[in-house]
This record gives C-alpha cells, sequence and structure tokens, in this order.
DNA sequence: CGTGAAACTCAACGCTTGTTGATATAAGTT
DNA sequence: AACTTATATCAACAAGCGTTGAGTTTCACG
C-alpha cells in the first residue's frame, strides 16, 4: 500500500508530471471541502492548492479565477438533482415523507452529491454569486411545477418555498451549527418528525 | 442648515472631538450592518470603521480585536431573547403559531433586535465561534423546558431543535438568500403556513 | 526524433488585511 | 492651572491574498 518514496517530502521539481492526469479533479474535491467549510471569503486558493498537493498558480490555470472555480464547485450532480426533482412531483399523498426522505438522503450518501450542495449554502451567506445560485436552485423546484397548480395566485409557489427554506434550516443545523439534538439524532427520526410537517405545508392545497 | 465647512471635506484632525462621546455606539451600529451583511471573514475593520466615519484604529482602541467586535455585536437584545423564551413555554395549543408569530415579529420589528441575529446566522456559516454562539442559542430554547418534558429520551430535543432549525431556515430564504416568494409574501400568510408545520411538531408529544 | 502543446513550479507583483505605536486634542479631576 | 485619562488620527508593520509571467518537464503527434 506504501510505495516507498512517493510524496513524503517530495522535492517537488517544476514540470509535468509523468503520467496521470487527474491532477484537475483533485483541486476540485479540495476545492469543494474547503468552500464547503469555510465559506467563499473563508476560503483561499493557496489553501486549496496546499490540500492538492500543487502549486496555487497551477489552481489558476486550470480554473482561471477564484469565482470560476467556485462556480464549478457549486454545480450540482445531475442524481441529486433528479431526486429533488422527483420528490416534489408524484402524488400529493405522502410528498411530504417523500421530501424529506429523498432530502435527508442527500446528506447520507455520496459526498460529491451533498459538498456542492453544502459549498452553494455556506457560499450563499457571503456571496452574491452562490445566493443567487441557491435562489435559483430553490426557483426551479417552483417553476417544474405541474400546471394545473402554476395560477393559483402563488400560493402554490409559497409553500414550495417554504418547504424548501425548512429544509435548509435542517441543514444548517445538523451539518453546520451542528446542533446535537440534530446532529446526533438518526435520519429515521428526523422523517418521522419532518414528514407530517412537510405535508402540512405542501399537501391539501384547498383547505 | 449649512455651516460652511462643516463636514464635506473635513480635514479630519486628530484628536479628541469636542461634546459627543457615542461614538463607541456608532461603530457597533456600522459593525452590526457589516457583520450582519458580509458575514464574518467578509466584513473588514476598515470598512467599519469607514462607514461610522472614524480611523480603523479606533475601532481596535474600543473593541480590541475582530473577534471581541463580533462577540459585541452577536449580542441578543433581552428584549428579542424574552420574546423567544416566551413564545415555546406556556400552554401547548397554539404552540405553533404562537412561535411563528414571535419569531416572524422579531424580523419585522426594530432592527438592532434583528441584527445581531443575523450577524450570528451570517457568521456562523464560516466562523466557528458564531456557531458556536447560535448553537448555544438554540440550546437554550432545549434547556429552557418545563421539567415534565425533560425526561423522554431527547424527544422534546429532537423537537424543539427541528422546528428552531426550520425557523432558521425561512430567515436564510427570506432575508439572506432572498428567494422571491418568500421575501414578498406576506408575514400574515406565512404565519398561516407556518403555524400548523410547527404544531405538528411542537405539540402532541403523545402520539 | 522533433516540435508544439499541456502540466507543472517558482518568484514576484500590487493590494488588502488586522494590528500597533506614536502623537494630538479634549474632558475630567484635583 | 496642572495632570491624568479618554478620544481621536496618522503612518507603518508583517502577513496573507489573488493573480501573473517566466521557466522546466513530460506528453502526444507528426
Amino acid at each position: 500500500m506504501a510505495k516507498d518514496t512517493i510524496s513524503l517530502s517530495a522535492p517537488k521539481r517544476p514540470g509535468r508530471r509523468p503520467g496521470s492526469n487527474q491532477t484537475r479533479q483533485l483541486i476540485l474535491n479540495a476545492a469543494r471541502g474547503r468552500f464547503s467549510e469555510d465559506g467563499y471569503a473563508g476560503t483561499t486558493i493557496r489553501g486549496i492548492a496546499s490540500d492538492a498537493g500543487v502549486d496555487s498558480s497551477l489552481v489558476m490555470q486550470f480554473f482561471g479565477s477564484k469565482e470560476d472555480l467556485f462556480g464549478a464547485v457549486m454545480l450540482i450532480t445531475p442524481h441529486a438533482l433528479s431526486r429533488f426533482a422527483e420528490a416534489f412531483d408524484g402524488p400529493e399523498a405522502g410528498v411530504g415523507e417523500r421530501v424529506a426522505r429523498a432530502f435527508l438522503g442527500i446528506w447520507e450518501g455520496d459526498p460529491a452529491d451533498s459538498e456542492p450542495l453544502l459549498a452553494m449554502l455556506r457560499g450563499a451567506m457571503g456571496n452574491e454569486q452562490a445566493a443567487t445560485q441557491l435562489r435559483e436552485f430553490l426557483e426551479a423546484r417552483i417553476t417544474e411545477l405541474p400546471a394545473a397548480r402554476r395560477d393559483d395566485k402563488g400560493e402554490s409557489a409559497l409553500r414550495i418555498a417554504l418547504a424548501s427554506s425548512m429544509l435548509v434550516g435542517v441543514t444548517v443545523g445538523r451539518r453546520i451549527v451542528r446542533v446535537p439534538a440534530l446532529a446526533n439524532g438518526s435520519a429515521e427520526a428526523l422523517i418521522h418528525l419532518l414528514a407530517p410537517a412537510l405535508q402540512s405545508i405542501l399537501g391539501d392545497p384547498d383547505r
């Protein structure tokens, strides 16, 4: 498992490395981690480069600028995207549990799915680009509404926006602020409480 | 109204100003605005000083360090604090509406009440001190539980933490990300949707 | 095997940051 | 009036930032 002199105290000669051209992905992963952990302003190109084991100028060469790199980090995977879309869509009965399950499922699964969201969320607090992107992501849940509900004076839009924001709040509490009760609680216990609350917002639009 | 050379292109001589010693409060207000708008990392001492119309070193002299100043900004007013405490306390029937109303009321009222919360929230995304403070604020809602529910294997704690986080999410959507449907919606319309959802979480703990 | 492009590092740039004396003016106290 | 203390600015610091240009090594293709 441990090749002798692989990268411990590597002399770091300049020039292209033999073989391997996965460095770009390595940088992107490091950037994902940093941005999702420290937010936009708190993240440094040098820090990302250090995590990826490369020079900071290489990061610039690959991604152009810090802003552009952040944009690349915030790209949500199609997999995560479709899970959300499918959950909001579908029959009205059980929509609460379906949405709760889809949402929490993302955070229990592959970090490649959740880290862009976390980066977007954390970045949205201080970076206008991130705020816009998150806004558009949430808006997308709304514009994808079935036509039947699209002309109810914004009632449905409000319901979906509210439900989405509540889920954002759960993530803030669970992953960012780390409120013990939330961070330690099992996903099942959360779903059990979340589902009825979401159902009361997303369901019966005629009451 | 315009004394000839009063403060337009003021030469800014050093030395104590005649009369008036409210500069400290002026700085604190400027800091509140900046921190609540740009987060911790995104806020600069120089920016605050400029808003307050003073030199940046005066800010340091008054508050010691950026971290300390941030701490002072995050102090929640007793008024806001008691509104939350009272809302969660009280009879179980109607707790959902009471909490929703108290929470949204804070944001409609005096900015001096809401800006510390907003600063805390925005700061919590990238600053550990802020995250801790927000965590403790939310935890306080839990430890102030009536004794009757304190030993239900953390069920009540989870319920309150979840409800609080959802409200945090609403604020994120409304004030930070500015999702149109939420930002433009009236407080009453939101309460109408929020109250039943919160009630389903905070109410009937025996179902 | 030669040549241009791609992957890489190094050294430095101009700028901003938080923080620190040194210094000047006014207020409060004796 | 003299002296201490609080309020203010100024100039500068060391460190860190994003970004750039030049140079070095390997790859891909003819």
